[in-house]
RNA sequence: GGUGCGGUAGCUCAGUCGGUAGAGCAAAGGACUGAAAAUCCUUGUGUCGGCGGUUCGAUCCCGCCCCACACCA
């Protein structure tokens, strides 16, 4: 699954800044960038929309000017992005990087999409909306157990060794199945993709109770900022995907009067710490990642001297 | 002051016709290949308010005390 970049000074670098949510990974991936006067490639799936502003902590505008972001504000909600759209993305974003720097910074907290850039999705071909649609349709009229039944049958193998509660894998398992005829597995080759330019990866961790700290306040400071008004003026989009996120849900709840405003921050105080919690789990299980305190500013910049950086 | 209802896991509570107890949430750990801020999996010992009594045995019954809430004065 992980595999060790040699790191060659003639080749160019990407220096990929991971951890969780309001860990310091825009502040600390603009100084860098600032460092080689480079640009910055935000690994983030949900700061890519551009309706989507204070309720996923996207960099400010003066953060914006000072460095160039790539993938910030640069599609709309109403679009598809997923992971594979992200690798493409990057890889072009990257390589116009390189064309005029040695060192390109990628910054964020998505784990998948990270992966997708540094090692590559299987090949995949697309699936036309229409068979993903036919099987959302259907699981949401008949529920788990039709999704389970179906998948069963239609691809055993994958049933044999699949996540059999999780819907999304099953609806995954099953419109590839039916699209191309064969399983997903049949796809999955497990190999790292080869990049032709160097990866460093610097993952960012506070102790649980500074991070938790961290995001309490930053939920306060978001409901100052109005979020409240943010996802009041997005209520018609609810429904995409881009608005399953933390912050836009549990306001989304409030605005139904199912609960009231308070515990509706509280909901998404709690849902950011899992969320972040979830986010270590991933980033703790790469092997490639160096640790450092956010604080340590440093230490991050003797770290990347050493690369002849 | 009197009456009533409670005091059980960090929180909300269930339960034991007397054989030392269990759910949800929180918390922790994990998974993750086109929804990933999504989705899914695993983990439950706590003087059962305190002190005494009855009993082979009490968190459960009895007595007293403490605390909380409600009502009556």
């Amino acid at each position: 699954m992980t595999h060790n970049h040699i790191i060659s000074p003639r080749k160019k670098t990407c220096i990929v800044i991971a951890g969780p949510t309001a860990s310091g990974k825009t502040s600390l991936a603009i100084a860098i960038a600032q460092h080689f006067n480079s640009s910055i490639i935000s690994a983030d799936s949900r700061q890519c929309f551009k309706e989507l502003n204070i309720g996923v902590a996207k960099p400010s505008p003066a953060e914006l000017q000072q460095v160039k972001h790539y993938f910030i504000n640069s599609h709309s909600i109403t679009e598809e992005v997923n992971a594979a759209v992200f690798e493409q993305y990057a890889l072009n974003a990257v390589n116009e990087i390189f064309a005029q720097h040695d060192v390109a910074v990628m910054a964020g907290g998505t784990g998948l999409y990270i992966r997708a850039f540094c090692e590559g999705l299987d090949d995949i071909p697309a699936i036309a909306p229409a068979v993903r649609d036919a099987i959302l349709d259907s699981y949401k009229t008949n529920g788990l157990s039709w999704l389970q039944e179906t998948v069963q049958q239609e691809d055993p193998g994958w049933w044999a060794s699949g996540e059999i509660h999780n819907p999304q894998r099953l609806m995954r398992a099953l419109e590839v199945i039916r699209a191309t005829g064969r399983s997903i597995r049949s796809f999955q080759a497990g190999k790292a993709a080869l990049r032709d330019f160097n990866i460093i990866k610097i993952g960012l961790e506070l102790t649980r109770n500074q991070l938790y700290d961290t995001i309490n306040h930053r939920v306060d400071a978001m409901m100052e900022q109005g979020l409240l008004q943010e996802v009041t003026s997005l209520l018609p989009y609810r429904s995409l995907n881009a608005l399953q996120t933390v912050g836009y849900k549990e306001l989304f709840d409030y605005l139904d009067h199912s609960i009231s405003l308070d515990i509706a921050t509280d909901l998404l105080k709690r849902n950011t710490r899992h969320y972040a919690k979830r986010q270590l789990t991933w980033f703790r299980r790469d092997a490639d990642i160096h640790w450092f305190s956010p604080f340590g500013q440093q230490e991050i910049v003797s770290f990347l001297q050493e690369y002849g950086l």
